[in-house]
Formats: structure tokens, C-alpha cells, sequence
DNA sequence: CGCCATTTTACCGATAAGGATAAGATGGCT
DNA sequence: AGCCATCTTATCCTTATCGGTAAAATGGCG
């Protein structure tokens, strides 16, 4: 038990991100050529495969013109754009 | 003009990070405990001092109980949660 | 079937992330 | 002033990202 975040966030953040470029009908050269990262690197990060730094994300996201936080949450998820915190009903207590 | 993405991205998602732990209360030692994630880290992360892994971002947001994208954005401009793409009224043709 | 575009995978080298630790810096407190 | 908690910075080390290139899959399409 290792606290395991979500297990394929990776996998899920690939998804999107390919669904995004074939809505827009990029190649991963013509993306690579947008973005300037690399057309093999792309494809890791689609897979799944690569565990991708903030500043690369930003860069796709901006070379797709949508906000980064299209490539983390489908907007399913994302509609509750109101309320994040559960109103404190927990403490943490054993950790400190 | 080398598309800087948004100049101070690291630095933004710093202050917003370092706000949310605030919040909370917890100390860099705390939420190193928290996250797996030593606190002289979390401390380069909130100061915009380093470029984070999405994995290392999600176990901060799993830590401090909050969606990931409320570290990239301010909720002001997560209110647009409906429309994304500006409906094509540009095209890319000479990159391509 | 063979071409060709696209994607995937495998290497390489350079750079950076992240843990551990320790040393400074900062600030509050008596 | 000293002490103490917290945060910052520096160093070392392992590992991973990332671009580049080139080689394999994969997938149409004629």
C-alpha cells in the first residue's frame, strides 16, 4: 500500500492528449514542430510510457491551444469547478 | 519570440502550492511525510525553482486533498469550465 | 503484394529531477 | 542575546527526461 495516487494517471494524460492532437489532425512530427519536443518523446507521452515535467505539458497544451487542465481531467470530472476542498471532516493526525 | 509558454508557469503553480499547504497548516516536513517527496524538493517546487514531474505534482494534490488542477490555475480562470477550443478561426499552415 | 506515412522502440549523450544529508538563512519566542 | 522551528541552499548520487537519430512496427492504399 504505497499510496498510489491513481494508478494510470499517465496512461489517462496520453489518452486525452492523443484524442486532442487527432481532433486537430496533427501528425507527432507536425506537433513535435509546434511544441519542439521531440516526435519519439510525443509518442511516450501518449502511451503512457513517459512521466512527462510541467514546463513539456505546458508546451503541448499550449501548442493545442487548450488549457492544461484539459489533458488532466476529462471535463466530466472537471464539471465541479466550484467546491475543492471537503469542508475539513478528517484529520491527519497519525502522520505528524 | 520563442512561444514562452507563460513566462512564470513554475512560479505560479509555486505560490498556488504553497498557499493550499498554508491552509492546511503543514509544515515542508509534513507534507514530505505525506507525499514520499522530500521537503528540500517540495521547497524548489514552491518556490519555482523546479520543473515537476506530473506524477510529483499528483502526489502533492493527493496529499493536500485537492484536484490537480487547482495547482496550475486559479480558480477565477477555471470558471470557463465549459468551452475549450476557440472553435478553429486560425489555421497553422506554415508550420506544417 | 509492395510502397509510404505514421508511429513505436531502441540506442546515445546532456541535462535535470528527486532523495539524503548537511549547512545556512530566516523568523518567532522567551 | 540565545534557542528553536521552519525554510532555503548546496552537495552528492541515482535515475529519468528529452532531443537526436535510426531502426522496427503498424497501417493504409493503390
Amino acid at each position: 500500500m504505497t499510496m498510489e495516487i491513481e494508478p494510470n494517471l499517465l496512461a489517462d494524460v496520453g489518452r486525452r492528449l492523443r484524442a486532442l492532437r487527432a481532433d486537430q489532425e496533427l501528425t507527432l512530427e507536425q506537433l513535435a514542430r509546434l511544441t519542439g519536443i521531440s516526435a519519439p518523446a510525443l509518442s511516450l507521452i501518449e502511451t503512457g510510457k513517459r512521466d512527462a515535467r510541467l514546463t513539456t505539458l505546458a508546451k503541448i497544451a499550449a501548442a493545442l491551444r487548450v488549457p492544461i487542465r484539459t489533458l488532466l481531467e476529462d471535463p466530466a470530472d472537471a464539471a465541479s469547478t466550484g467546491g475543492d476542498l471537503p469542508a475539513e471532516g478528517y484529520d491527519l493526525g497519525d502522520y505528524l
